[in-house]
DNA sequence: CTTTTCCAACCGATCGATCGGTAGCCACCA
DNA sequence: TGGTGGCTACCGATCGATCGGTTGGAAAAG
């Protein structure tokens, strides 16, 4: 409740996590979590390859065994990132019911925790993506295409159905998109919240963005 | 209700604008402009001092007779973008009425504007404040917390007040600043609304999330 | 009025430092 | 043995900033 704005000064504070199960392992995955932090602090250009070969303990030629170029790590932080979001979007969205309230309620519990989650990787899949070249920043702009997709559809739904009370679509799942997105910008072990009661709180948001009845979480 | 989402590639087409009356007149003005343009686009470190100097049509060693380190041009962009947030927050919440809802409306209209009318500045004083050092950074987020407080100080009275239904007010406050903050990553000339349009539908939904009985706009 | 001085803005050249990346070599392991 | 991961040394390019010099206009001096 004091300082929930972005500041840079507490990203040490926060963990350097990428998602099990998809991050390489040994080195060339403590190269990731170190461009990641660095990435997420300094941006893509402001960190260099010898900051990252310092931070993993290796020679800045080192990095040339596991990537083929600087742009290619970001790319696949990148590509991590985007890749978390549309799985766990898509699986929210299976394992949802009909009603399209019960839909965007999970689709938007999926989003925030993606970026309670992942902070870091949230914010450098966000705002370093203009360092990388169209070709390489492509498959990400799908991904992400496809889970605004996913969005949209409940929300068209829902309307057509009656149970949102929604005036234009496209700019209500941007409104949507963008209070999940930001949580990535000031969720930390220094808030007084815990993921689950953020993601209920935003759930409690996107409905009544909707105009749904259901009551505040 | 096509591309509404982070694309860099449509920078071109935003315009490069700055607030009148407060950006110095010859060289030093086109300094930040062309700046302002490469920060928006490329970021701090992606943007070279030889590539504004170009721009603005000068020799790069000319940049330093107008100011005495890249830093400084960053550092003067970031105060002026939030110092016409400032601005417009506290003219919006003296022109507004007793009416928490009034407030709010008023707060949260100026808080679009700002973001539709600058949207690189914005974009540039959100996304590369980490580049600047504590001392020069220190100005920004003390207007950057006033604001917020003007904001949070409605939200509490109208909680408060009974007008307004809300659970926590500074995770709603979160909420409401997200919206408005993210409207300088998609706005721009190719979106079929007019900037009344989304300053409307945000008052609207900044009134649903705090539960007020006003309809959306 | 004319001349001289001053100063801000500007220039090309250059500085030391750092950048991303390459080449060649070595050690280790399956 | 061959492949992988690691190293040192090095490359050309670029970085932010400095240097010494020039220019033109304004102000001061005579």
């Amino acid at each position: 409740m004091t300082q929930t704005s972005w500041d840079p000064r507490r990203l040490t504070a926060v963990a350097v996590e990428l998602p099990e199960g998809v991050t390489p392992p040994g080195t060339r995955g403590r190269i990731l979590r170190a461009a990641l932090r660095l990435f997420a602090e300094y941006g893509f250009h402001g960190a260099s390859i010898r900051d990252i070969a310092r931070e993993v303990g290796i020679n800045s030629a080192t990095l040339y065994a596991h990537y083929p170029a600087k742009e290619h790590v970001l790319a696949e932080l990148i590509r991590l990132g985007h890749e978390e979001l549309r799985r766990r979007m898509v699986e929210a969205a299976g394992a949802a019911g009909d009603d399209p309230a019960e839909q965007l309620a999970a689709l938007v519990r999926a989003q925030v925790l993606v970026h309670t989650d992942y902070p870091l990787l949230a914010l450098v899949a966000n705002h370093e993506l203009h360092a990388l070249s169209p070709e390489s920043a492509a498959p990400a702009l799908a991904l992400r295409e496809e889970a605004r997709q996913l969005l949209l559809a409940v929300l068209e739904r829902g309307a057509t159905a009656g149970a949102f009370d929604v005036a234009d679509v496209p700019l209500t799942g941007i409104a949507i998109g963008s209070l999940g997105m930001r949580v990535a910008n000031w969720f930390g072990p220094d808030q007084p919240y815990t993921r689950e009661q953020v993601a209920d709180a935003f759930v409690g948001f996107a409905l009544r963005l909707v105009g749904s009845p259901l009551p505040r979480g």
